[in-house]
DNA sequence: ATGGCTTACAACGTAAGA
């Protein structure tokens, strides 16, 4: 089984990049973040012309969150329960014995903002969801866009982006309390290259001079953690012809 | 350098992202 997460930045525009990736390296379950589309207008005949089953919880303009199994998907919850978001950010399925939590964590534009009040709040809520969920289901994977590099490794220039949101410290605590559920950043377990990065800045040339964030990840249940043999971004799509920013993350399950 | 791209929108500049 393969479990992979992509922020595709609008799945209008990325629906060929969708297609030919997920052809290419055949995920049993794509998650996907900023579809950007509301429910009525998702490009749903492409994919199910592809194979896929989908569930989509979308708006226009902003936000949504869609996952992609090549096998019947049960739908959990297709927003943050408890917190009355009326942004759609959350999709929870349940693939066979597995528990997936397709998260679209929000940006928090700048720190002190009423964007980063939302975004800590929003994952205390997540936090609070994921204990219950954690309590039902002994195989869980929370995937997705954070918005969070956890450690200085995860950014090309720490000085640089002191400061900022996805690197703040409370922003990084809330994900250690993530952590703290008993999840774990599957990406870790393995050895991987140095400076690996999940988003690079579209301006000033970022991918190819490697400034990027690790912000996109895969939290596995201790279950879970322990039927991954790897995980690793895989950065080609990113170089194709009008990419996402992001590249998606892919864990491999025995 | 409060930007440098890219996307959506009943848009033709603005908001938002990371």
């Amino acid at each position: 089984m393969k479990l992979a997460t992509w922020n595709v930045n609008s799945l209008r525009v990325r629906i060929e990049h969708v297609l030919a990736w997920s052809a290419q390296v055949r995920p049993t379950l794509l998650a996907l973040q900023e579809t950007k589309v509301a429910d009525e207008a998702f490009p749903a005949e492409a994919l199910a012309e592809a194979g896929w089953q989908v569930l989509h919880a979308g708006q226009p303009a902003y936000n949504g969150v869609a996952v992609l199994g090549t096998g019947p998907l049960e739908l959990l919850a297709d927003s943050l329960p408890g917190f009355g978001d009326e942004q759609k950010r959350l999709l929870a399925v349940r693939m066979g014995e597995v528990a997936i939590v397709n998260v679209y964590v929000p940006n928090g534009q700048a720190i002190g903002t009423d964007k980063y009040r939302y975004k800590l709040e929003w994952l205390d809520a997540l936090n609070a969801y994921l204990r219950t969920l954690l309590g039902d289901h002994e195989q869980v994977a929370v995937m997705g866009d954070f918005n969070i590099a956890p450690e200085d490794r995860d950014v090309h220039d720490p000085a640089a982006w002191e400061g900022s949101v996805l690197v703040s410290e409370p922003e990084r605590q809330a994900f250690r309390d993530l952590l703290g559920l008993g999840l774990s950043d599957s990406f870790r377990r393995f050895e991987q290259p140095e400076q690996s990065y999940s988003w690079w800045d579209y301006r000033q040339a970022g991918f190819r001079r490697n400034r990027g964030l690790r912000i996109d990840h895969i939290l596995m249940s201790p279950a879970l953690a322990g039927r991954c043999r790897k995980v690793h971004i895989d950065t080609e799509p990113r170089a194709w012809q009008r990419p996402s920013d992001h590249a998606p993350v892919m864990a491999e399950i025995e």
